[in-house]
RNA sequence: GUGGGUGUAGCUCAGCGGUAGAGCGUCGGACUGUGGCUCCGAAUGUCGCGGGUUCGAACCCCGUCAUCCACCCCA
C-alpha cells in the first residue's frame, strides 16, 4: 500500500521545529501589539475577483500561480496567495474606517502560491504581516519599516539590508512605465528572451535583468527618481529622514519592483546577506497601496503594509534561539501496584501549574529513569510500593541525584515540588 | 514552465557488477526499586518504481516518480 504523502510544497511542521516557530509569532504578536496593532483573521478562501482585482490581472501570481477552483459548479474560489487583498476586503466590508481615522491590524496565517518549491519557498507558507490604514505621511512609513527591522533584531537576525524606492503615484508610474518601454523598445532584439516579455507587460524588470547586455542597455534609462512629482518626492525624503531619526540605515534602490500592481510610492524590502537562505532572501516586502481601498469599494484611503515569510525567519533565526520544551517533573512507577497512584500524582501536579510527564504503560523503572533523562525532567517523582505504605514518594533531582521523601497527598505534593524547584533554579 | 543534483535501515550516509553495511536513534541486558557515561545484545531494508543489458545488477543503460537546489518570481 502506497502510503499516502504531502501534497507538493506543503510540508508538515514537527514538534521538534515547534518552539523556533512559536518564538517567532510571540515576539511578533507581542511586538504589533506593542505597536498598537491589533490582529484580524481572514478567510484562507476568497472569491477568485478579489486577487484578480487587487493583485492585477497580468502579474505572475494571478496568471501562473493561484490554487483557483469552482465551488459546485458556480462561484469562483481562490486559496489566498498573499495577506494585503483580504485584509482590505474585510476593512471595507465592516466599514473599519468608522471606528476612527487610522486602523492598524495584524495578521499571521497560511498563503498559497504553486510555485516551484525550493529553499525559502514553499506552496503552502506563513507569513505575518501588518497593515495601516488611514494615514497618508511618511511617518508611518518609516515607523512600520524600523518595526519590521527591531523584529528582526530582536529575533538575533543580523546582517539584514533595508532596500528602499518610490513607485509614486498611479499617475507617475504609467508615465514611467511609458517612457522606460519607450526607451527600451529600439533595443528590442539585442535583450534577452525574457526581458523582450518583461517588455510587453513589465518594463520594469528589465532594469533588474542579470544578462551582461540586457544591464549595459539599461544602465542609460530613464530612472524612476526622475519621474516623481515634488509630492512623491517630499513624500520619499521624508521617510528617509524619519527613517535616520529612528536609526534605521538602508539604501535607496531605483531598480526595485515588486510583483504586486497596488503599490504607490514606497516600496521596500528587507533582505538577510549571507544566511541560511539561498537565493530566496528576502525576509520582508511592503509598500504603501493608497489607490487599493478604493479601487475594491471603500472610500479612498491611504496605506501602506508588509509581509515577511515565517520559514525563512525559522531558517534565520541564530543556532540555540529555542530550546526545546521540557517536562518539570517526571513520574515514575517502580510496579502494577503504583501506577495507580502515580497517575492520580501526576494529574495533581498538572493541574498545580507544573508541567509532567509520566509513562502509563508501567513499564520497567529503568527505561521509566531513561526516559525522565532523555526529556529533560528536572526530577523524577518515584513512587515506589515502601513509601507509598507511608503516604509519600521519593522526589529525586536528577542533575544532583539528590533524594528526599515527600507526601503524596494532593495540596503537599505541589507545594514540595514547588520548594525543589525554587532551590535549584 | 526550464536546468542540474540526489534517491540504500527511523535519521545521516558508505558500498559502484558477485548476492546489503556503519554511525546515530530505538528496544533489551550488565545480581532482580534508581537515569545520563561505558560495555554487551536485538529488531528494522521490495537498495524509489518499471523495463533492459548480463551467468549474475544496489552498482551499467532507458523510462518514470519523488525530493533538493538553481533559473523565473517572491515571503
Amino acid at each position: 500500500m502506497e502510503p499516502v504523502r504531502a501534497v507538493k510544497g506543503m510540508n508538515d511542521v514537527l514538534p521538534a521545529e515547534m518552539p523556533a516557530w512559536h518564538l517567532v509569532e510571540e515576539r511578533f504578536r507581542a511586538l504589533a501589539e506593542a505597536y498598537s496593532y491589533r490582529e484580524v483573521r481572514t478567510p484562507v478562501v476568497e472569491p477568485t475577483a478579489l486577487f484578480a482585482r487587487s493583485i492585477g490581472e497580468t502579474t505572475d501570481i494571478v496568471e501562473k500561480e493561484m490554487y483557483s477552483f469552482v465551488d459546485k459548479g458556480d462561484e469562483a474560489l481562490t486559496l489566498r496567495p498573499e495577506g494585503t487583498a483580504s485584509s482590505v476586503r474585510a476593512y471595507i466590508q465592516h466599514s473599519a474606517w468608522a471606528e476612527g481615522p487610522v486602523t492598524r491590524w495584524y495578521y499571521l496565517g497560511p498563503m498559497y502560491r504553486r510555485e516551484r518549491p525550493q529553499k525559502g519557498r514553499y506552496r503552502q507558507f506563513y507569513q505575518l504581516g501588518v497593515e495601516v490604514y488611514g494615514d497618508p505621511g511618511p511617518h508611518v512609513d518609516a515607523e512600520m519599516i524600523d518595526m519590521a527591522v527591531r523584529l528582526l533584531e530582536g529575533l538575533g537576525i543580523r546582517r539584514v539590508t533595508v532596500e528602499l524606492n518610490s513607485l509614486g503615484g498611479p499617475g507617475t508610474r504609467v508615465a514611467y512605465r511609458d517612457a522606460l518601454s519607450g526607451f527600451l523598445s529600439p533595443s528590442r532584439e539585442a535583450l534577452c528572451p525574457d526581458c523582450r516579455r518583461r517588455l510587453e507587460h513589465n518594463p520594469l524588470r528589465v532594469l533588474d535583468c542579470k544578462v551582461p547586455t540586457c544591464r549595459q542597455i539599461a544602465a542609460g534609462a530613464p530612472r524612476i527618481t526622475d519621474h516623481l512629482t515634488a509630492e512623491d518626492r517630499s513624500h520619499l525624503d521624508g521617510l528617509r529622514r524619519m527613517l535616520d531619526r529612528l536609526g534605521t540605515p538602508h539604501v535607496l534602490e531605483p531598480r526595485l519592483v515588486r510583483g504586486l500592481d497596488y503599490y504607490t510610492r514606497t516600496l521596500f524590502e528587507i533582505k538577510e546577506e549571507g544566511g541560511e537562505l539561498g537565493s530566496q532572501n528576502t525576509l520582508v516586502g511592503g509598500g504603501r497601496y493608497d489607490g487599493l481601498v478604493e479601487s475594491l469599494g471603500g472610500p479612498p484611503t491611504a496605506a501602506i503594509g508588509f509581509a515577511a515569510g515565517i520559514e525563512r525567519l525559522v531558517l534565520s533565526l541564530p543556532d540555540g534561539s529555542a530550546n526545546p520544551i521540557r517536562p518539570a517533573v517526571s513520574v515514575v512507577s517502580t510496579g502494577s501496584a503504583t501506577l495507580d497512584p502515580a497517575v492520580v500524582a501526576a494529574r495533581d501536579l498538572r493541574l498545580g501549574g507544573i508541567a509532567t510527564d509520566i509513562d502509563t504503560r508501567g513499564s520497567s523503572l529503568k527505561s521509566q529513569l531513561r526516559r525522565s533523562d532523555k526529556l529533560g525532567a528536572r526530577f523524577a517523582l518515584i513512587v515506589g510500593e515502601d513509601e507509598l505504605s507511608r503516604g509519600r514518594a521519593a522526589l529525586r533531582d536528577l542533575g544532583t541525584k539528590e533524594q528526599v521523601e515527600v507526601p503524596l497527598s494532593k495540596p503537599e505534593i505541589v507545594d514540595a515540588v514547588r520548594t525543589a524547584m525554587e532551590k535549584t533554579t
